[in-house]
DNA sequence: TTGTACGCGTTATCAA
DNA sequence: TTGATAACGCGTACAA
């Protein structure tokens, strides 16, 4: 197998203990058997087991992150934000995906526990609170990134949808649009309610009254259908605006709108959340809210990083950013 | 900290050999006894410390995964494949990125030793061949995916350029163009040969003959810039058609064409290679060739695991598929 | 059926 | 300045 210190020990005629002072530099050993032992590690290619050092000192310089799946392009940038802090600050990242399944959600936080991983970074949780009852026990800090579930007893890190939301509405506002609509979804209440709460506060504060029947949930399968299925009563009640819960529902809106022959943004604006990779190559061009993915991560290793050290911390909220692009315009003058 | 089995001992009153035993529903322990230590060892939350059996068993069920950067569509549907397997071998996978950087690609495999995976797997490797001097005095098998590098002593596993390309370029030929360009890179030396080699092949394969001037490899700060720059001189050749090395080179191709006001499939047509997720969303849609990237890393991992188990294996060249979209028409008849 | 002793590779404590 | 020994948590050969 790998060789050890013991290996060494008994090429260089001293202890195991020695060589383990000498590799690390101690200076009670004499610099010329430091420098010989360290010159023979490099010889016989020595490189120390991490793993023995993690059952001595009970540090595995290793935080766990569990991720629906690896296959979105929106947790992609969230763990880059995570990898990055956390090479920096040498740890490394387990990746472990639970596919929107909390039973599997649970196993894999089981298995990095297993592991003895330091912490755990969990991305849109399904269901962190019945970690506490698992995981108080032991000390591993979990931080949660927009979770979708209530509870705040949690470190968390998240987007601010809500000011997101707003954001966008304000927007269609200030080119002129008064009928405004939102096209939300059923099966990710906790942020479909701070989307549409951001929705109505930029409405109401402009002194626009607030009409139920331009707020929809469609149930669908997927976020592209939903999109597709409430263009007609959106017309009907003479919509000039869509803001959607996501870019995938508004890309299917989109689809829709071709469809049906309706020019975007000619007689309809529509604004997404989120800006996925595909915003930015459908035609015309999807105005969108972006999440701050990136930093989320970051922020979530950096929160990480305080907790294993003792600090206290705060949840964190991040702005979001609008990014306009072609799906919007002025409202057309009929 | 964590429990551990010298406490369910402790608490069952038994040795911590019992426990160990219990746990894993040794049959040499009595019914009771194992119940009792199992139902305890339950209500105390233990968790086996996978350091403390990696230690003893010299396994760490662990494969570390190197890729150039997770930002990459390309390498994550790689990554899902490997992780899929992995997962159902019990095994969990570490993910370190290289940025392409040789040095960093050392520092990372490094890493993952001194953490003793029990193998490791690079995509797009710079220096696969560096490796073994640094690690074939342990045995950490290494599986190479796409490597840019000769030699051919590492495992590996990789597209088939060679046989994209000729799909491709006999699929233009098949729609009946014969004035035929090949527009290819220089930092990527050997698959750029192949691809090239089966562009050539497709040509003559058909009795059509090379023509030197019809494959250019323009210098280029990015990709996409390299697709830009050769339009005028492909245009002059009276080009019906245009294989290019990947899909970011054919984008910059599109662009360019669309500047100098030429219909894309009407005057030229356009392939890519990759299949990246743009391509399906730029106007007009790119024809492309499809690497099996899920495959890739399926397999990848599955050649692993054969190596893990001590069995051989033989490198492996994976077919890559067309995807015809909007980009390629029959040649104009002027 | 259960317990004692040892070792995996490393570091820390104490003694020489 | 160096070495012997114990410990981290677990599994296993051997003894009881």
């Amino acid at each position: 197998m790998s060789v050890t210190i013991k290996d060494i020990a008994k090429a260089a005629g001293v202890s195991h203990t020695t060589v383990s002072r000498a590799l690390k530099g101690n200076p009670v050993i004499s610099a010329q058997t430091t420098e010989r032992i360290q010159e023979l590690a490099q010889q016989m290619g020595y490189i120390p087991s991490a793993v023995a050092q993690s059952l001595l000192s009970r540090q595995t310089w290793t935080i766990g992150m569990v991720v629906t799946t690896i296959a979105d392009p929106f947790v992609v940038q969230v763990v880059e934000g995570v990898e990055k802090v956390a090479q920096a600050a040498n740890y490394s990242v387990f990746l472990a995906t639970s596919h929107n399944n909390s039973d599997q959600e649970m196993a894999v936080v089981e298995t990095l526990h297993r592991r003895r991983v330091d912490a755990i970074i969990v991305t849109s949780s399904r269901v962190g609170s019945l970690y506490s009852s698992q995981l108080d026990q032991i000390q591993v800090p979990i931080v949660l990134i927009n979770n979708q579930e209530e509870g705040e007893y949690l470190r968390s890190v998240a987007a601010d949808d809500r000011q997101g939301a707003q954001l966008a509405v304000e927007y269609l506002i200030s080119l002129g649009h008064r009928r405004i609509g939102y096209l939300g979804v059923t099966d990710r209440p906790k942020s479909n309610r701070r989307r549409l709460a951001g929705y109505q506060t930029a409405l109401t504060d402009t002194g626009i009254a607030l009409d139920p029947s331009l707020m929809v949930h469609p149930p669908a399968k997927t976020d592209f259908e939903r999109g597709q299925a409430e263009l007609e009563k959106f017309l009907a009640a003479q919509t000039t605006a869509i803001f959607c819960y996501n870019d995938a529902v508004a890309v299917g809106l989109l689809v829709a709108c071709r469809q049906r022959g309706i020019a975007v943004p000619g007689q309809l604006s529509v604004v997404g959340f989120d800006d996925i990779e595909m915003a930015q190559y459908v035609t015309p061009a999807l105005t969108t809210i972006a999440q701050p993915l990136l930093t989320l991560g970051q922020q979530a290793m950096e929160m990480t990083l305080r907790l294993l050290d003792g600090q206290d911390v705060q949840n964190q909220s991040l702005a979001c950013e609008l990014v306009a692009r072609e799906t919007t315009g002025k409202p057309s003058s009929n």
